[in-house]
DNA sequence: AATGTTGTCAACCAGTTGGTTGAAGACTGA
DNA sequence: TCAGTCTTCAACCAACTGGTTGACAACATT
């Protein structure tokens, strides 16, 4: 039930666009035309940007006259961090344990590569 | 640069196919085959989540005769763990201290709840 | 009342995603 | 060598995404 809105999190902040709005909020609250500005978009595309990052919990709207100031709800996050640490945690632990060494008994080369598969342009 | 591993792992974790994936192999390394095992989709499919797994450098594959056993990477959360943890603090900060002092005192209501939204079946 | 400002909704479009099936590559074992 | 196993590649399809434009609701100002 949680896991639903772990995924609409995750798919919010998949976005460099939206990621960005998040860093901006982080400063302090902004109304929609205000976050729009720096991006060479629509402001509808912001808003609906606003209403992904909104849907994910990770920012809520108020009302000031036609405004609408958005703002950042920092618990989310926790619930992403605890995801990530219960298995980073796990992994880790594992690693260096008798995992790799088991792996090495059996003969098989550990972890090719996966680092040059594609560098894209940064966004 | 970086920006875009970010995305891809951000965009790897939205789904909750993927995420459990990572959850299984947070106990141990498993085959392709392993990994398909408890999902009523096909192996193909599997492949190409383990594949997304992979370009986001979650995940690495080794040989072993036809087998392709899948590993976690543990060291990419740390990427995340950063991004995250950045601006949690600097909201968290803000939070508290004047911000919505100063908001209360523009008389706007802050905090419209969005946790009504909606309520989705889990996954 | 008329106008301008701010934001959302609706419809549309191209590109991506997550699934399918079929074929084929790579390896093991008889 | 031939059959079987494990995995990936290719082509296809429906659904979703991120963008667009146009209309309009809500509010402030004149």
């Amino acid at each position: 039930m949680d896991d639903d809105q772990l995924s609409r999190v995750f798919a919010a902040l998949a976005d460099p666009t939206r990621r960005d709005m998040v860093a901006r909020l982080a400063v302090g609250d902004a109304t929609v035309g205000e976050l729009a500005d720096p991006y060479d978009v629509s402001v509808q595309a912001v808003s609906k940007h606003i209403k992904v990052l909104a849907d994910a919990g990770l920012v809520s709207q108020s009302k000031d006259a036609q405004r609408r100031p958005c703002h950042l709800e920092a618990e989310v996050f926790d619930l992403m961090t605890k995801w990530i640490e219960r298995y980073r945690e796990q992994a880790q632990e594992r690693y260096g344990r008798l995992d790799s060494l088991l792996a090495e008994m059996r003969g098989d080369e550990r972890r090719t590569d996966h680092r040059n598969r594609q560098q894209g342009a940064a966004s």
